[in-house]
DNA sequence: TATATTATGCTCATAGTGAGTATAAACCTT
DNA sequence: AAGGTTTATACTCACTATGAGCATAATATA
């Protein structure tokens, strides 16, 4: 019998709320320092997110497996055992903790909201173009992930285009800061968080991941806000009413929401009922 | 410094090729036998796919990380470390090799165009919902996996599925036949493989995938019983070929299959310019 | 009472889809 | 050579979802 491979070994999870105009997040690095987990992947994702909740003393609704990245320990070789890191991704819709930070910090060309954003993102495609120079292979992954010469910018490419800034240099290759003080030894940490937010863009697209985010009771526009604040774009609000009412995700709650001006917007409640073919991908305003 | 956390690692890659009427696998272990790999979660994948294409002889067109299994050694307790599999998806048009097997052998239920599996997957319908009782939780999972009470039937819920069947106990828990030789010491091997075939359903139905499956040069008929036989469900064949052309997803060789009788069909070649927004996953027919 | 502000409801044109039918081009049989 | 079989390809029609914009309702405040 030989022996096996052993790698140093140890799971990250992406634990995300929502801001006021950008969502929150926070790494949580399970460790050797930390109590050891149930070995079997049934009960590792419940285990795992056991710690968290009592670690952060919130609830976890969506949770999942994200990725599992590699990369070599520091000063080793490249063909040295590398380390490895689990990463998943854990929404909350509320955490006692502050020790979160805004992920359009790290991103914030991801938010087509904002006039910066898109600003940085103008400079950001004219810049690449000259690095893609002529070559026709890159051209088109630019073409395809900045959503250019006809392309619909997709919302969840965050990966793609991150990868594009950092081949190209546009984005500087090794942080100097880190996102939090207890924050795992991650080469490229945003790279975990592009691969986090990229997914969570496509998740409260297709499932209702959404709901996972928000309070027991909301109004249509907090609802659409939480989508807007997640996918960086504006929806037309009556086509955005139509596409959640006529799913049937929502049912009244009969209270309503006076805390704004205006005529006071009903509370509804997620209705799980219908929330197996849930899609939330379409209501999008145009760009620019 | 403390110690590290190790745990003894793998590397699955299933391999897809296309069958006459399933998708072939064939699983790659990657182990301490095995050559090193790079060591960083960019090289990592690209010298995995060098490595499968020299062992057996294949190229390999798309390929993806599915999953990080963990479970525990063999004879130790829950909570003693496990071992842990990093598995990958590959497809390739055509494999050297013979060693391969037809994954719907695995999953007869999951291939709705034949009769036998049809009847299968009603027989256990009927069981699991005897299983499932008044227990509205079970019921709801069973609804949308299975696509009863009004809710379709999606291909790509084969893992749902087949947690479900496992949960129930009307698939064997534990397995007494292995799909090759040499095979990983994976407990549950099926489970990866639903992991695959629906990671796979999903890659076809929303990206190009499938013409990584096929030949460079096919009849719109070919790409047709591709689609047919990854997704287990035939399809509607002028409502097929108006989604491909459409999209601009293809374009003519000039040239002719004249293998087949009737009239003769057009080959085309894939490409790879509309690739970028590409959908497969309309003009299915109806089930039943 | 008038006005600002937000919620909610409605219309209309268009693109994509499900379902079915019709024609075209090959071969085979007699 | 004529007619039939088989498959490819083209077209029609109804319906639904969507994008875009407009109209009305209900509250607070001046």
């Amino acid at each position: 019998m030989t022996h096996k491979t052993l790698y140093p070994t140890d799971i990250i999870t992406v634990l995300i709320t929502l801001g006021e105009t950008s969502p929150q997040l926070m790494l949580l690095h399970h460790d050797q320092n930390s109590p050891s987990l149930e070995g079997n992947h049934y009960s590792l994702q419940r285990s795992l997110r056991h710690w968290v909740e009592t670690l952060t003393g919130c609830s976890i609704g969506y949770m999942e497996q994200l990725y599992t990245f590699a990369e070599p320990q520091k000063g080793g070789s490249s063909t040295t055992t590398p380390h490895i890191h689990i990463t998943y991704l854990a929404l909350t819709n509320h955490l006692p903790l502050s020790c979160h930070s805004h992920l359009y910090r790290h991103f914030p060309w991801e938010d087509r909201r904002s006039k910066s954003g898109n600003q940085q993102l103008e400079n950001f495609i004219a810049r690449i173009r000259l690095w893609a120079d002529e070559r026709t292979e890159r051209q088109s992954r630019i073409a395809t992930a900045f959503g250019l010469d006809g392309l619909p910018w997709d919302d969840t490419r965050v990966l793609e285009r991150y990868e594009l800034l950092w081949e190209s240099g546009l984005v500087p290759r090794i942080p100097n800061e880190h996102v939090d003080a207890n924050t795992p030894n991650l080469r490229d940490e945003r790279r975990l968080l592009a691969t986090a937010l990229a997914r969570l863009r496509t998740r409260i697209r297709y499932s209702s991941a959404i709901f996972d985010l928000l309070p027991p009771s909301f109004t249509l526009l907090h609802l659409q806000q939480a989508m807007e604040t997640l996918s960086g774009r504006f929806m037309h609000k009556p086509n955005f009413r139509r596409l959640v009412l006529h799913q049937k995700l929502v049912e009244e709650t009969g209270r309503q929401d006076n805390s704004a001006p205006g005529r006071p917007a009903k509370l509804y409640r997620f209705c799980p009922s219908a929330a197996a073919s849930c899609y939330l991908g379409a209501a999008f305003l145009p760009l620019e």
